[in-house]
DNA sequence: AGAATCTGTCATGCC
DNA sequence: TTGGCATGACAGATT
C-alpha cells in the first residue's frame, strides 16, 4: 500500500536512470562490464537484481501498459521533456515506455505482499528492449520465484514475531533458497528490510547466489553476442566499402594513369570514358557542379533537403537505384510525380515543395520520411544520409557541424558512387548530373544562381586539363589562403571570384571525389601540389619557361626527373641530338639536362605525357610542419653561371678523348657500362675519371631524389597535422555538446530525485529521512531505497568489494549481516 | 654583406 | 665483392 504511494515516483527515476545508461551503453560497449557498470554507476554490491518482468511474463502475462503520466502529473511533464530532448532523439530516438503489472487472482497475493510491481522498458531504435528490472530469468528461477512468492505469503505481513517464527521453522524445511548458503542472518536480515517495509526492488528469492550467478553468466553470454554481432557488421561494412573501393580503383585506372614518379593521377589522354570526356570538353560547367555541390552541401537546411528530394529526385534515377516507388514516402512520391515526371519547372516545384513543408504536420514528419527514403536506399554506403548532414532536430535545420573538411569523404563518397554510376550510362553525363544533383545544375537559378562567366578559372582548369595551361594563370585566380571551409550557401555565388576563394580548399576533395575514394590520396596529392603551389605550379614541361619565366627549385627536381625518363634503356643510344646537346660543355644546362632517368619512382613510359600534365608540389622542404611554406624564391632562368665539377668533368672527358658524354656515363646501365670500359682501352687515371663521374652523377640524382621524398614526406605530415587538428577540434566540439547535456539530465535527476523522495512515506506516514536513506539504482535499473547504513559500509568495503564480482558478492553478505546487527 | 636557400658532392651504411 | 641506393653533412652557388 505504501509502496503505490510513491511507485510511479520510482518508475521515474528508474527511467531517468536507465536512460543514463543506456546512453552510456550507446557510447561504449565496455560499459555493459559490470566492473565499468560499477565504476560509472556507484557500487551494486548492495543492489539486487530484479525480475519482475519476466517472472510475471512468464508466469502470469497479464500486464497493461499504462502511461505513467496519468499517476503523476510531475512525471508527465518529465517525461514529455525527457522525450523532447534533442539529446534523446537525435542519438537514440529513445521511447520510454512502461508497464504496470496489474493483478489477477493469479498474482494477487503476490501484489498484496510487495506492492504493485512494475517493470520499465526503455525501447531502442533497434527495438531491443532494456529490461531495467532484471534478466531474462530461467524458468527454474522464475519457479523458484512462484514458489518463494507463495513461501513468504504464508508470512502475515507486518508481524515481526510472527515472521521471525516462521522463518525460523521454515528455513530449513521450507528454504525459498534451494542451493543457496545464506546463513540465517542473511534470512534475517532481508525479513528485517522486509518487515521495514523497505522496497529492496526484488523477492527474497534473488539472494539466491546460485541464481544471481546464472543471470551474470547470461548477461554475459549476450553481451558476447552482441559483440560477435556488431563485429560481423563492421566485417559486412568493411567488406562492401572494399567492393566499393575496388571498383572506384577500376574506374580511376580506366581513365587515370598514375604518375610513377609523383604518385599523381594523370588523365589518360586517349582515355575510353565517356564521363571524362564529359568533364574535360564540358569542363567550366561541370566542375562547377562539383564545387557547388559541397557548398551547397554545407548549409544543407532541412527545408532545402525536403524541397531537394520532392522537387529534383528523378523517378529514372531511382529506377536506377532499384528503389520500389513504395519505399518513397507518399508525400514525397506526390512530389515526384508532379515534378519530374509532368515536368513541372523547377521554381515552381520549389514553391510547391515549400507548400508542402507547410502542409506537413511538423518537420519531424517530413524528417521521418526523409530518414525512410534515405535507410531504404540501396546504396548501403551511401553517406550521404541526413544522418550525416548533422541536422538538428529542433531547428529542423543541417547544422554547419558538417564541415566540410571533416564530412566530406563521407559526401564525396557519395558523389563519387554516382558518377561512378553515371559514367556507365548511356544518357550524356551532364544530363544524369542534373537528375542526380540537380541543385548543382545551372539550371537550377532558384538555388544557385551563379554566373558562369564569373568561374573563368574553372575553364581555365578545364584548359589545365587539357594540358594546355601555362601554370601561373590558373592560382592567379586562386588566393591560396583560403583556409575556412565552412561555407554559407547564403553567400551569392555569383557575386565574384571572392566566392570561389573559399571554396578552394575544398577544391581538391571535390575533383578528388570525382575520381573514387580509392584514389582520393592520389588525386587530392596532385591538387595538393595545386593549392601549395605558391610559386607557380610546375606543368614541367617548361621549356617553354626557361627563358620567360623564372623557376624554382621544384621546376630544377620536377625537370630534372619528369623531363627525363630513362633514355639509355637500350644502351648508349644517347648520342641522340638532345641529349649530347644537353649535356655538351657549353650546355651544363641543369634545366634541360636529363640527369635523372634513373628516379626509381617515375614511370619511364610514361614519361613525356606526365611532364606535360604533372603538377608539381611546393616543396619548400625547409618549411616547418605546420607554417604555410612562404614563398619560393625564383631563380633566374639564365643558364647556370658556375663551372661546376660537371663542366669540369666534361672539359677532362674531351681532353681524354673518351667519345661519351656525361650523361651516357651516368645513364648507362651496369652491364653496358662495363661493356664500354672494357672495349676501349683506357688509361687508369681514364677509367678513374669515368667511375667518378657515373658515381656522382648517379649520387646526385639519389640525392635529388633523397630531397623530394623529405619534401613529400614534410607535406604529408603537415597535411596530417591539419587533418588531425580539424579531428580535435570536432572532438572538443562535440565533448562540450556532451558535457552541457550531461549537466542538463544531471539536473532534471536532481530535481527528480528530490521528488521522489520527498514523496516517500514510511508506515507511519512520515517522510524519510534523506540522512538516513538515500535512492539508489541498481546495474539493472532498479531503484531502491537503502538506508544510509548500508551505504556507509559499502563505502567502507568499497576498495575491495569493487574488484570482482565474487568480492561484490561476498561484501553482500557482509553488509547484510552488519546492518542486522545494528 | 649576410641570411636563406639550392644543389652537388662525399662518406657511410645497407641491400 | 661490387654496384647502386639512401641519407646526413658539408660547401659552394645563388637569390
Amino acid at each position: 500500500m505504501i509502496k503505490e504511494y510513491f511507485t510511479d515516483g520510482l518508475i521515474g527515476l528508474a527511467i531517468l536512470l536507465s536512460i543514463f545508461r543506456t546512453d552510456l551503453v550507446g557510447i561504449n560497449n565496455l560499459i555493459n562490464y559490470p566492473e565499468v557498470q560499477e565504476i560509472i554507476l556507484g557500487q551494486t554490491v548492495a543492489y539486487l537484481p530484479a525480475s519482475y518482468n519476466h517472472i510475471i511474463n512468464s508466469h502470469h502475462p497479464f500486464e497493461s501498459s499504462k502511461h505513467l503520466e496519468l499517476s503523476n502529473e510531475a512525471f508527465s511533464a518529465w517525461h514529455l521533456n525527457i522525450n523532447n530532448l534533442p539529446f534523446l532523439r537525435e542519438r537514440h530516438r529513445t521511447e520510454i515506455e512502461a508497464f504496470l503489472v496489474s493483478g489477477t487472482q493469479q498474482n494477487v497475493e503476490f501484489e498484496n505482499f510487495t506492492g504493485t510491481p512494475t517493470t520499465l522498458n526503455v525501447e531502442h531504435e533497434d527495438n531491443q528492449i532494456v529490461d531495467l528490472s532484471g534478466q531474462n530469468l530461467p524458468e527454474e528461477s522464475a519457479s523458484s520465484y512462484s514458489e518463494a512468492t507463495i513461501s513468504n505469503d504464508n508470512v502475515p505481513e507486518s508481524s515481526e514475531d510472527t515472521l521471525q517464527t516462521a522463518i525460523a521453522d521454515t528455513s530449513i524445511v521450507n528454504n525459498p533458497f534451494p542451493g543457496c548458503n545464506l546463513t540465517k542472518e542473511d534470512l534475517d536480515l532481508i525479513d528485517v528490510l522486509w518487515q521495514q517495509d523497505v522496497d529492496l526492488g526484488v523477492g527474497k528469492e534473488v539472494f539466491d547466489l546460485f541464481l544471481r550467478q546464472e543471470i551474470e553468466t547470461k548477461k554475459e553470454q549476450e553481451l558476447l553476442k552482441h559483440q560477435e554481432w556488431e563485429k560481423s557488421q563492421l566485417q559486412l561494412r568493411e567488406k562492401q566499402e572494399k567492393e566499393r573501393q575496388e571498383e572506384a580503383e577500376k574506374w580511376l585506372k580506366e581513365n587515370f594513369r598514375r604518375d610513377g614518379e609523383t604518385g599523381e593521377w594523370i588523365r589518360n589522354s586517349n582515355g575510353p570514358s565517356s564521363s571524362l570526356d564529359y568533364f574535360e570538353t564540358d569542363a567550366s560547367a561541370e566542375n562547377i557542379l562539383i564545387l557547388n555541390y559541397t557548398a551547397y552541401i554545407d548549409s544543407f537546411t532541412l527545408e532545402a533537403a525536403l524541397d531537394y528530394l520532392s522537387t529534383n529526385i528523378d523517378h529514372a534515377l531511382i529506377k536506377n537505384l532499384d528503389i520500389s516507388p513504395d519505399i518513397i514516402p507518399s508525400y514525397l512520391s506526390d512530389q515526384l510525380t508532379d515534378n519530374c515526371l509532368i515536368g513541372t519547372p523547377e521554381s515552381q516545384g520549389f514553391q510547391q515543395s515549400q507548400q508542402l513543408l507547410s502542409h506537413q504536420d511538423s518537420l519531424e514528419e517530413s524528417l521521418n520520411g526523409l530518414l525512410d527514403f534515405l535507410s531504404n536506399e540501396p546504396v548501403e554506403d551511401n553517406s550521404a544520409s541526413l544522418d550525416q548532414f548533422g541536422i538538428d532536430l529542433n531547428t529542423g535545420n543541417l547544422t554547419s557541424d558538417m564541415k566540410l573538411d571533416q564530412d566530406l569523404d563521407a559526401q564525396t563518397d557519395y558523389l563519387i558512387q554516382n558518377v561512378t554510376m553515371q559514367s556507365q550510362e548511356i544518357q550524356p553525363v551532364a544530363n544524369e548530373m542534373n537528375a542526380t544533383f540537380p541543385f548543382l545544375s545551372t539550371n537550377s537559378s532558384n538555388q544557385m544562381n551563379f554566373d558562369l562567366d564569373s568561374l573563368s578559372f574553372l575553364n581555365s582548369l578545364a584548359t589545365m586539363q587539357n594540358g594546355g595551361l601555362d601554370d601561373g594563370e590558373l592560382f592567379e585566380n586562386i588566393p591560396v589562403d583560403s583556409n575556412e571551409t565552412l561555407l554559407n550557401a547564403n553567400i551569392p555565388l555569383n557575386e565574384s571570384m571572392d566566392t570561389f576563394t573559399v571554396l578552394h580548399d575544398n577544391f581538391s576533395q571535390s575533383l578528388g571525389a570525382m575520381a573514387s575514394p580509392s584514389s582520393y590520396d592520389g588525386l587530392c596529392d596532385s591538387l595538393d601540389g595545386l593549392e601549395g603551389a605558391i610559386g607557380g605550379s610546375d606543368l614541367s614541361a617548361s621549356s617553354q619557361n626557361n627563358i620567360t619565366r623564372p623557376y624554382s627549385k621544384v621546376n630544377r627536381l620536377s625537370e630534372s626527373s619528369n623531363d627525363s625518363g630513362y633514355p639509355f634503356q637500350s644502351g648508349f643510344s644517347s648520342s641522340s641530338p638532345a641529349s649530347s646537346s644537353a649535356s655538351s660543355p657549353a650546355g651544363c644546362n641543369y634545366s634541360n639536362i636529363s640527369t635523372s632517368g634513373n628516379d626509381t619512382e617515375q614511370d619511364p613510359q610514361n614519361t613525356q605525357t606526365v611532364a606535360r600534365h604533372a603538377v608539381a608540389h611546393n616543396h619548400t622542404y625547409n618549411t616547418p610542419p605546420g607554417q604555410v611554406p612562404r614563398e619560393v624564391k625564383k631563380y633566374a632562368p639564365k643558364e647556370p653561371s658556375r663551372k661546376g665539377p660537371h663542366s669540369r668533368d666534361q672539359r677532362r672527358l674531351e681532353e681524354f678523348k673518351i667519345p661519351y658524354t656525361i650523361d651516357d656515363i651516368i645513364e648507362s646501365p651496369v652491364e653496358t657500362f662495363n661493356e664500354i670500359l672494357k672495349s676501349h682501352k683506357l688509361s687508369e687515371a681514364q677509367l678513374s675519371l669515368i667511375r667518378d663521374i657515373r658515381r656522382r652523377g648517379k649520387n646526385k640524382i639519389a640525392a635529388q631524389n633523397c630531397r623530394k621524398r623529405k619534401v613529400n614526406v614534410i607535406v604529408n605530415l603537415s597535411d596530417e597535422m591539419v587533418d588531425l587538428e580539424k579531428a580535435r577540434d570536432k572532438l572538443l566540439k562535440e565533448r562540450a555538446e556532451i558535457e552541457k547535456e550531461t549537466l542538463k539530465m544531471k539536473e532534471k535527476f536532481g530535481h527528480l530525485y528530490t521528488h521522489i523522495f520527498q514523496s516517500l512515506r514510511d508506515e507511519h506516514g512520515q517522510p524519510y529521512d534523506p540522512n538516513l536513506y538515500s535512492l539508489q539504482q541498481t546495474s539493472d535499473g532498479d531503484v531502491l531505497l537503502v538506508p544510509q547504513s548500508m551505504n556507509r559500509n559499502k563505502y567502507s568495503n568499497s576498495s575491495s568489494a569493487s574488484s570482482s564480482p565474487t568480492s561484490s558478492k561476498d561484501s553482500v553478505n557482509s553488509k547484510k549481516r552488519k546492518s542486522f546487527d545494528e
